[in-house]
DNA sequence: GTCTATAATTCGATAGAC
DNA sequence: GTCTATCGAATTATAGAC
């Protein structure tokens, strides 16, 4: 990998994590540069404006998601463990998601506000978790009705890890984990 | 009522508008001075700094919703009922709510990666709303199992709202909220 | 390709006339 | 109490030397 790509991956990877830590509109320009010990003059060599940043890392967290997801597919070759999989590695975060939130979560509440181009690929992350889960439950045979089981277990989620942020509580994530768990039991 | 106290809650509530439409910290003081027709270095007349306009909506926002829940309790006397009045009231909100997500919910986001204060006073009142649901539980006679279904209840309004703001589909509320008062008639 | 210096603008906040 | 005018800091973005 060239030098170029080093600075670049290394402005992506600070925005990344300070837009998650603070928000995008309160993440400056100068910050992402300092953290990523890159002039600040120099960003924009890399990037023409503030939002393109933004766009790179919205990419940067849809690939990640979807190496996680084909992680958990080659681990586990059994459905209902692969989405118990993925509950274990919520639960797991369940410490910095007390401290900022789901990554994904907060950034579609800060950029489902906005209109045009930024929201809809927010959206899109969301929409990837969501396809999944309707995959997950497809092969488990739920036909017509994966769709409402997915949305059901994504607006779970996220809505437990909204208090995890907002009562800044680990345990809120644990516990509704628990619930999860239960209902997929029952339900799936 | 004075017209001293006629600006400040102009100012108010178009702080109160603008930081539901946008977020607290892309709202400026031009932009609620102009929408509450105030001129600009008045407003530090009524408020000190931005954050005390913070402060200042939070508490309208809290007694809001105290009324909101009061409001209920006298047009239901029946708890089942009552709680269904809510959902009611929020499937109601569907159109905006997928314009803007939910007014606490995105408060409590926002406000939930900050220390201090702020933070605190937002939480309080996702509390608030907990603490009632919690209320009609017990009245329902669920005794220690209450605070675990007040948290369930809350926690899938919040997603669903979340979810309605990031697809933009008011359908997503009325759906999920059919969801919630299946879980209801089963569980409570 | 890299980086310093700085332009251009915006925003929160204040001074001070009325 | 009210409002105009403006300061000072912060922030996005650019110019231009190396």
């Amino acid at each position: 990998m060239s030098r170029k790509n080093d600075k670049r991956d290394r402005l992506i990877e600070a925005a990344n994590d300070l837009i998650y830590q603070q928000t995008f509109n309160s993440t400056t320009l100068a910050d992402i540069a300092t953290k990523a010990d890159v002039p600040l003059g120099n960003v924009y060599y890399y990037f023409k404006t503030k939002d393109d940043i933004l766009k790179a890392v919205v990419q940067k967290r849809s690939v990640a998601l979807q190496s996680q997801l084909t992680a958990l597919e080659e681990k586990f070759p059994n459905t209902k463990e692969r989405i118990r999989g993925f509950l274990n590695s919520w639960i797991e975060s369940s410490d910095t998601t007390a401290q900022y939130g789901c990554d994904i979560g907060s950034l579609c509440q800060e950029l489902g506000k906005f209109t045009g181009e930024l929201s809809h690929l927010a959206a899109e992350i969301m929409n990837r978790l969501q396809t999944w889960f309707e995959t997950q439950f497809k092969t488990l045979g739920k036909g017509e009705q994966s769709i409402v089981l997915a949305q059901h277990l994504l607006s779970s989620i996220q809505g437990a890890a909204l208090l995890t942020l907002t009562f800044k509580d680990p345990n809120m994530i644990k516990r509704q984990s628990k619930n999860i768990e239960q209902w997929l039991e029952t339900a799936a």
